[in-house]
DNA sequence: CGGGCTTATCAAACCGGTTTAGTATGAGAC
DNA sequence: GTCTCATACTAAACCGGTTTGATAAGCCCG
């Protein structure tokens, strides 16, 4: 826990009981294209020209150059030529989270993960803002995009009537949303449709022999968790099935388990579940055992995610999964091309894959 | 997922069938300096001693040039300052991981949470980079140090013989270790005593009267895999128990349950288990119950992290859990005070909580 | 009323790159 | 031998801030 020194103890120091320390050496000044310059008798100009793969520099000239930058060990500074070049290759990731769902949600690290795959071959970084409430939010969007440290930035986790799309038109600064298009918001999109996962679940019950099917929500205002409430209700439609009311909760453990108590409660209660995610399902399988129901024989549960405790489980959990780093990735590549000024180009994305396994069978006769 | 390019459609261009795309309005020029200057009628100087808080502006200057700045809402460029002060405002954070633990470990999102805490009062941000193996997590910090982008780095999940403090020590770049300190290799750390989680472990079995006491370790070649091992080993000894051979694992489900079948197929298999993590402890959990084993009544498990999940199984896990958002801030503030040239000062964070819940009871008699 | 001293202000240099406009050189054409 | 015309190269301007050194103005005092 304590700092060592260097090499070069002061004896005499210690017994003083001053507090001598020894000067830590200042930073070594690194090289500037200047340096590289005069090592390799050129000017700043065809060195900046060579990094560059330009053209109008000679075979020998650009040897010396690189002979000399390697000596040096030079890197052109980051500073220096966004300063010049207006562009800072740097991307940002505001995550507004309330801090008690931050280390629950599998999607975050694997977006992230997905991101930099996208980004380190580009030469690309990503700065990353986590934020307590919507005050942060935009202040953290709005100084990213007025200090241009950034050169666009990402919306993630949209809520219905998001203040964002507009803000960050205002603030003029490229945008991608991560989620399901806004029409009208003028804001290029990216995003899988995970309403088709919550589709297949339901037709795998309904196919089971299932005709009960209950649903419990996501956090309120978010559109992933309306998309998946609404998917859910127009396939019960679609397969003729009786309408049951959501059961609201906020993908925390505790209200899914709360959730599912609510809707067992019922004088009709539902013979299967589908939940907005997995932790939800897992809480909901164990609040459910806790009555003395069984699952998947007294009761089906579907989740949402895949995380990977989902098959380390008793019953291993039916869920949905996308392809988040894969996700991530294309965000990435489209977000750099629209900063470069090119225009969008909707990508396509593997889509959600459901995935059976033991949490549900065919409902008691 | 497809764009809207703002209000004014081109009817006609539509059916020409050529990518008749309106020319988007360029980026509008950002407000400099030298714009608040001028409305103020003061120098660059000025305008930079007010926005630093600098003396020697008069009361009137100082209220002209604020005016200016919000009329025109001109923030300083973050790329400008940085050139002329050497100091980026940004540290770096780059996470090496296989990606099937990415989504798994509860510590890397509430860790970016705790750091995001400290830095941002402070103005400063973070970059976030995720690399796959050991050479692009040396390139990766080449890189940032390198090009100046951040004034200091986190080192996070060290290895044994980590090369990462010798190679932050050649590249010049202040540094903080995350997780135990490293003797000898020069570079200041910030951690908690994570043994002492697995200390209380031992004991709290021991006091149920537990005498054959296992462990699943953690991924190989990790520090903490090691102090939590060598924790185990040596509470066993402190307590008079009799050695067990640790069961290796990863740190993820499949290895934990693995080991678990290997640690229950021995002649005289533990009646009690503590692992390396929560994942891999409800893993177990799961392994146990499918050879017929009630948890606790037949086996006591123990796991590490407290993940959210972790009381929403059945049973809810013995676990311990250490202040991650905390120890993120603090992490976050040691290392801006060392890019500050400030001397490392030790700081002290919460210690691990042993939380009893009732995965752990009394051996079978 | 002139000299010393503090305070307010600004022009210019600087940070380390990129880019532009212009010069030097040599080859090829006539 | 001169007149293009590329090609290789460079000096200098520029990006948008901070910092330095000099100057001007105001004040107090003898």
């Amino acid at each position: 826990m304590t700092q060592r020194k260097g090499p070069t103890g002061e004896p005499g120091a210690g017994s003083t009981g001053e507090a001598q320390t020894p000067p830590r050496p200042p930073r070594a000044r690194r090289p500037t294209i200047g340096d590289v310059a005069a090592l390799a008798q050129v000017s700043k100009a065809t060195v900046s020209f060579v990094v560059n793969d330009r053209p109008g520099v000679s075979p020998q000239a650009r040897r010396r150059v690189r002979a000399a930058m390697d000596d040096l060990g030079w890197q052109p500074n980051a500073g220096a030529r966004a300063l010049s070049t207006r562009r800072w290759q740097t991307l940002g990731l505001v995550i507004r989270r309330p801090p008690e769902l931050l280390s629950t949600d599998p999607f975050f690290p694997q977006f992230v993960a997905g991101i930099e795959t996208g980004l380190a071959p580009l030469g690309y970084a990503l700065v990353l803002q986590v934020v307590p409430d919507a005050e942060s939010e935009r202040r953290a969007y709005e100084r990213l995009a007025g200090d241009g440290r950034v050169d666009g930035v990402f919306l993630t986790d949209l809520r219905v009537d998001d203040p964002r799309p507009t803000l960050v038109t205002e603030l003029d600064i490229p945008a991608l949303i991560v989620g399901p298009p806004q029409e009208g918001s003028g804001v290029p999109s990216i995003g899988v449709d995970d309403g088709s996962g919550i589709r297949q679940a339901v037709r795998h019950l309904r196919s089971l022999g299932h005709r009960r099917i209950g649903h419990v929500c996501g956090a309120e205002g978010y559109v992933h968790t309306e998309s998946r409430r609404i998917a859910w209700s127009e396939a019960l439609a679609e397969a003729g099935l009786p309408d049951l009311p959501p059961a609201k909760a906020d993908f925390t453990g505790a209200s899914g388990a709360q959730a599912t108590h609510r809707l067992l409660d019922r004088d009709d209660p539902p013979t299967a579940i589908v939940y907005a995610n997995d932790l939800m399902a897992i809480a909901g399988i164990t609040a459910a055992t806790s009555r003395g129901l069984r699952v998947p024989e007294d009761l089906s549960v579907v989740g949402f995610d895949d995380i990977p405790l989902a098959d380390c489980i008793s019953p291993p959990l039916t869920t949905a999964r996308q392809d988040v780093p894969a996700w991530g990735h294309a965000a990435a590549r489209t977000l750099v091309a629209l900063t470069e000024g090119k225009d969008f180009q909707p990508v396509e994305l593997p889509p959600v894959q459901f995935i059976v396994r033991a949490s549900t069978a065919p409902p008691p006769a």
